[in-house]
DNA sequence: AGTCAGCGCGCG
DNA sequence: AAAGCGCGCGCTGACT
């Protein structure tokens, strides 16, 4: 096949200006770029100059694009990329590259099939012939900035490959434990060490299963001589001696493991889990993985990608989903370079936050006592209520099948003109989901107008109708007197119950314990802004999976009380949520100085009902709770740079309002002059954002935002309004983090029985025994309320800081206690 | 049977 | 010219 200028392949050629460009570049190269399509000279010069840089020889490169046709307005989808593949490999056949080069995901799914390059980034995907190490595209890097550094160091990481070059770290020596004199002598090895950096591999998703255990467990020990000693200890693999007796060797040297100083883990808090879950109480003094996150919450931040990028390694993976079938000395040695390289990251890791000792401070204060009190959490769990379980999931059911026989009667027989019929041409099943069925069914068949559309096809046909709320609110409104108007309001009281059969009740069902407890993990590390997240534990992610999944989210259990009401408190302990009031707007009244809100909350009143007042023009005394709702919406969303446009919108949407344009208008310009520092405030992080490249929350917490040097002003605009919302999403969920630190501190202290089961963002969940509650409650108010911050972090909160608590047996139910009620609690009942 | 992207919606 | 912020996950349909 040749290079063919009259190519028709596919519909590219009609719009293009050049039609199959071939690539360039010397004839036996042994290194081969490919990137979108034949690279614009600005492109070009770039990749080469990164290439130079880290020092390979341009006189071995070939350069060549994933489709061969100039396509600069268009992305190229995936079936022109495959027509267009036989020009690019008749390209390898004839230089056949050993390693090749792929820029941005049409190359990667040209060369290896394979989309999604955020997945398949920095490493080497190896082929037939060839190596493939894929990266972003460099027009993505000159629009997002903040690629650049990730991007220069899979280019790195290329030509390392490319050159063959000696790692900088050396691969250490690892001694296998296979015997009992060896494991006499770890024993007697661990007695004599100060630091540990440990790691665990183990059989399965959760060491709640009854079929987990631990596979193997390693470690990298610096003796008291200053010697490291890298170990692998074979537990419960097949080949391993101690297959039988695994427990019983871990119990053998649990505890001296324990008794070890310094104890290094990367996301510790999971092997810790498992660890303790088998009696051994290991702890994380050092986590790298936090570390890193702290350090610089847009990087990545596997422990192989650390690697490769911070000392240079080459990877070491093995398939980690099917350890018993890997021959033992792999997995020792996977497990032992885990930890031999963790303990690497953590010198440089920990070098970094001394040269920063806002973020040292951040990290000892707050993120490591953090830690070690999740894992106390997700260990514990939160308890669910059996009987209400079993209940809700009934009625859940039966609501949405009733309304799926009512929709029915609309439906007309299967086969009818038009139905959708499957990729294999059978006719597709009822499905009242947002699927193919339901858009024909609704738009073409009853002959619902289409508001609104998705996004286009790959192959250019118009996005598929939408379906969701907020179109069915607008049908629900227009279309009154249309003959199968109840449809409407079926399809969207389904939803609703769809929703809680598939996501809640029945999740919850799967997950629960023999103890009625849900365990969730929450992540110190999911958030750009330092909130938690919570969910599954990353290692238990398989798609498609539906059995054995550990962990729902424990931050959108649904308001609702029939479903918050399934948590609570188990027989002789009460449920406590504590909630920070309005924190958000406090810390931006803090940050902004403005005097409006600073009155506002100086004088005790509710930012909310006073928005609401003005507003409605109505007395606060007047304002009713669904008013306050709203207003709740008009402040959070103009506060954090929402347009007036945005503003019409959410405000339908989320509370059925109509608002002109005009009047929104109005509504925005008001807001800002009844709360003139906030602009002020605004433009001052804009230039602190604009000068720095990252903004600080009041304690030091960093957001860097390197978009903001970014040509695209769309990508710029998001960097700033990221810049005004990020210290104050920061610092909120901090005092929350720090608030439950404290109030486990003081719980020890006294002796109280009661668990953090959780945090909300802003809001705090405990599980208190009855006994206890007198004692728990004025220490869990005060805590949030008057936290350290002065001393802590030289913060002066010149503002009031509330926190509301309620109580019950139930989460759903739990009601609000006055202040009263809070300190006497113990006298009042 | 597994993987992936897009959509939509739960929460703060 | 216009632009709220921050998350996790279930379902569908296309693909391998």
């Amino acid at each position: 096949m040749m290079r063919d200028s009259e190519c028709t392949l596919c519909k590219l050629h009609q719009t293009t200006e050049v039609v199959c460009q071939w690539g360039f570049g010397p004839k036996n190269a042994d290194v081969m770029v490919v990137s979108k399509m034949p690279n614009s000279g600005n492109y070009q010069s770039l990749i080469e100059d990164e290439l130079v840089n880290a020092g390979l020889d341009m006189g071995r490169v070939y350069f060549t694009a994933a489709t061969k046709c100039r396509t600069f307005d268009q992305d190229a989808k995936n079936p022109q990329i495959k027509a267009c593949r036989p020009y690019l490999e008749e390209e390898i056949q004839r230089v056949k590259p050993r390693w090749i080069l792929a820029f941005g995901n049409e190359a990667l799914y040209a060369l290896t099939g394979h989309s999604g390059i955020t997945n398949y980034r920095g490493q080497v995907l190896a082929q037939q012939e060839y190596n493939v190490v894929a990266t972003v595209a460099p027009g993505s890097v000159t629009r997002n900035p903040g690629q650049k550094s990730g991007w220069q160091a899979d280019i790195q990481f290329f030509v390392s490959q490319v050159l063959g070059r000696p790692d900088s770290i050396s691969i250490p020596k690892i001694s296998a434990i296979r015997t009992r004199q060896q494991l006499k002598t770890l024993r007697k090895l661990l007695r004599n060490v100060h630091t540990i950096s440990y790691d665990i591999e183990t059989t399965g998703d959760t060491e709640l299963s009854s079929d987990a255990a631990i596979v193997s467990l390693a470690g990298t020990c610096i003796t008291n001589e200053g010697k490291e000693v890298v170990w692998a200890l074979p537990l419960y693999h097949p080949e391993s001696p101690f297959r039988n007796s695994w427990r019983k060797v871990l119990k053998y040297i649990g505890p001296d493991l324990v008794k070890i100083k310094k104890q290094i883990a990367h996301n510790g808090k999971y092997d810790a889990k498992w660890l303790r879950h088998f009696d051994v109480n290991m702890g994380v003094s050092f986590d790298t993985l936090l570390a890193a996150h702290l350090l610089d919450e847009n990087r990545v931040k596997g422990l192989k990608p650390l690697a490769r990028i911070l000392l240079g390694v080459p990877g070491w993976a093995i398939k980690t989903k099917d350890l018993l079938n890997t021959p033992l000395r792999s997995v020792l040695r996977y497990n032992a370079l885990d930890t031999y390289y963790t303990y690497h990251l953590y010198k440089i890791f920990r070098q970094q936050l001394i040269d920063q000792p806002r973020l040292l401070r951040l990290y000892k204060l707050m993120i490591m006592p953090a830690n070690e009190d999740l894992i106390g959490t997700e260990m514990h769990g939160i308890w669910i209520d059996r009987e209400r379980l079993d209940n809700a999931i009934k009625i859940s059911f039966d609501m949405r099948d009733a309304i799926d026989e009512e929709l029915m009667h609309h439906v007309p027989e299967a086969g009818t003109m038009g139905w959708p019929v499957t990729a294999k041409g059978r006719p597709v099943e009822v499905n009242f989901n947002a699927s193919n069925f339901l858009r024909w069914w609704l738009f073409d068949y009853l002959g619902f107008p289409v508001l609104e559309r998705g996004k286009d096809k790959e192959n250019g046909d118009l996005g598929s109708p939408s379906v969701r709320e907020a179109v069915m609110l607008e049908l629900k409104q227009s279309q009154v007197d249309h003959p199968n108007y109840e449809v409407i309001k079926l399809l969207m009281e389904r939803a609703k119950w769809q929703k809680y059969c598939s996501t809640y009740v029945t999740r919850y069902d799967a997950l629960r314990d023999e103890d009625d407890r849900i365990h969730t993990t929450f992540k110190l590390f999911g958030t750009v802004t330092g909130r938690l997240s919570s969910g599954k534990e990353d290692a238990e992610k398989v798609t498609g999976g539906k059995t054995n999944l550990r962990g729902v989210n424990l931050q959108q259990v649904p308001r609702d009380p029939f479903i918050r009401g399934l948590f609570g408190a188990p027989p002789g302990f009460t449920f406590v949520e504590a909630d920070f009031s309005q924190v958000e707007l406090r810390v931006v009244a803090f940050l902004s100085r403005d005097k409006t809100m600073l009155g506002i909350y100086q004088r005790g009143e509710d930012i909310h009902a006073a928005t609401a007042s003005w507003v409605l023009g109505i007395p606060q005394s007047k304002v009713s709770k669904e008013d306050r709702k709203k207003a709740k919406a008009v402040n959070f969303g103009f506060v954090y740079g929402m347009g007036a446009k945005k503003f019409v919108s959410t405000a339908f949407e989320k509370y059925e309002l109509v608002f002109t344009l005009g009047e929104a208008t109005d509504i925005r310009r008001a807001f800002f002059d009844r709360f003139r520092g906030l602009y002020s405030w605004h433009n001052r992080q804009r230039r602190i954002v604009q000068q720095y490249g990252r903004v600080q929350s009041p304690i030091g917490r960093v957001r860097h935002l390197p978009d903001i040097y970014s040509s695209d002003q769309g990508v710029v605009a998001e960097a700033e309004r990221q810049a005004i919302n990020s210290p104050v999403q920061s610092f909120a969920s901090d005092m929350n983090l720090i608030s439950m630190i404290l109030i486990n501190r003081e719980f020890v202290r006294l002796g109280i029985k009661g668990q953090c089961l959780g945090l909300v963002h802003d809001a705090l969940n405990f599980e208190i025994h009855n006994d206890h509650l007198g004692l728990a409650l004025p220490i869990i108010k005060d805590t949030m309320e008057n936290l350290p911050l002065r001393k802590w972090f030289g913060v002066d909160m010149d503002m009031p800081i509330i926190s509301d608590l309620k109580i019950g047996t139930h989460w759903g139910d739990a009601k609000e206690l006055t202040v009263e009620e809070v300190y006497n609690f113990g006298t009042l009942i």
